[in-house]
DNA sequence: TGCAATGTTGACTGACCAGTCAATCTATTT
DNA sequence: AAATAGATTGACTGGTCAGTCAACATTGCA
């Protein structure tokens, strides 16, 4: 299964029909999405991708090397996004509850917005080990080390108690937050605007909750780290 | 894959060599650990296990229905053990933070004592919507509302306060606790005797800490459940 | 000793499916 | 209008593998 990765790594073509080729991978994501969401990647044909986006079964091998490849786009696609925003809230000026906040909102709104998506992303990748999450293993670290260095400067600040190493309460906060996606993915807790609002809060609560100093302690501010 | 679920419920034969059956049939199952977390259940194959156990392809379909049977044991032979174990913490008189880390304490013993057999279960049950997740959520199910309804009574209680639902309580905490895990098994945090310690501090100090009411609201003892 | 009954073997089969490819179509350029 | 290049099609192939089965082995009992 693993063993085809790639070997084309564009996949888009590139001028003149640029427009409706693009089009046309794009349909044929979407159309993955819905596929893999509903079957499963292993369970799922490629024939029912291309069923699924109205395209002959040799247009996926067009603009795509293999079946593997449609899923790593996928993953890729919107996990840099996610990258992206937490590089962003982790450079920005907000106190770490709300930084915290912020990449709990985006998450839980990438499920809001596309559930499919991050089923398939959670299921197939990001607990996947020994296929797509050995694949993307440095990727995915990427963004619990990101969250990591937040917690870390909170500590620094003296505003997180320093008793629980960044790198845990990193993994506890992430852990929370793809739970409850999981939780929804798996119809085992109720879903509607209200209640992933409600999420938002219960993720920062109960972390941030647990992982900050009693106020005493916001002195010492430690050394910052450099940047 | 998903189609041919059991058709032979019991697996170990009777009586007579019943001894020496068992012991075959165990060897087999640790065989099917160790292969399903190597290649993962996907990629592995009927013989590998056969060969993994030093027996022929055949015998592995002597005491099992199907491939998938396999794994559908190895999981419910421990889950249930979890089961067990939660529901008599559930049922003692200990404070909430002790039941919580009984609780935290069994699954990452569980992983110290077979990282390989925990592994499979998070990576190819616990996870996999669509495949062995859907065909055990009931049982899976049944974990977190156990931990939901420890939770519901120390809200009862007033320890732990009540903006936050135990269904997303109990999610939250179990969550933390298979995302140390996964940290393990990707290789993202290290392991060892010490860690695995502290790593059950972390799991009940996080999402205790968060969860805990202010002493104030010690009063309120609300309605207890029936039993 | 002989006869069930269960344990054990591994070659074989039938289905399935990822990936290929030659043919056809469509759009753009000159 | 002819030429070129990419887009699109779907039948076909080659390999893989779960599950079957008929034969042989071992055990315990009468």
């Amino acid at each position: 299964m693993s063993a085809t990765r790639s070997s084309r790594g564009n996949g888009a073509p590139r001028e003149r029909n640029s427009k409706a080729a693009a089009d046309k991978r794009r349909l044929i994501l979407d159309a993955a999405v819905r596929v893999f969401a509903r079957q499963g990647f292993h369970a799922c044909r490629v024939s029912d991708i291309a069923d699924e986006a109205g395209v002959a079964y040799g247009l996926v091998y067009h603009y795509f090397g293999s079946k593997d490849e449609v899923l790593d786009t996928l993953f890729l696609e919107r996990w840099q996004v996610m990258l992206e925003l937490i590089r962003e809230v982790d450079a920005g000026p907000l106190p770490v509850r709300e930084k915290l906040g912020a990449i709990a909102s985006f998450i839980i709104d990438s499920y809001r917005h596309d559930p499919d998506l991050m089923k398939v992303i959670i299921v197939e990748v990001t607990r996947a080990a020994n296929s797509f999450g050995d694949t993307h293993i440095d990727t995915i670290r990427e963004a619990y080390e990101l969250i990591g260095k937040i917690v870390q400067q909170a500590q620094d600040e003296g505003v997180f108690k320093r008793e629980i190493e960044a790198r845990f309460a990193a993994m506890a906060f992430y852990g929370v937050i793809e739970q409850l996606l999981t939780g929804w993915i798996f119809d085992l807790l109720p879903q509607g605007a209200d209640e992933f609002e409600r999420a938002k809060a219960v993720v920062v609560e109960t972390v941030c909750g647990g992982l900050e100093a009693p106020v005493s302690d916001r002195t010492t501010p430690g050394n910052r780290l450099p940047q």
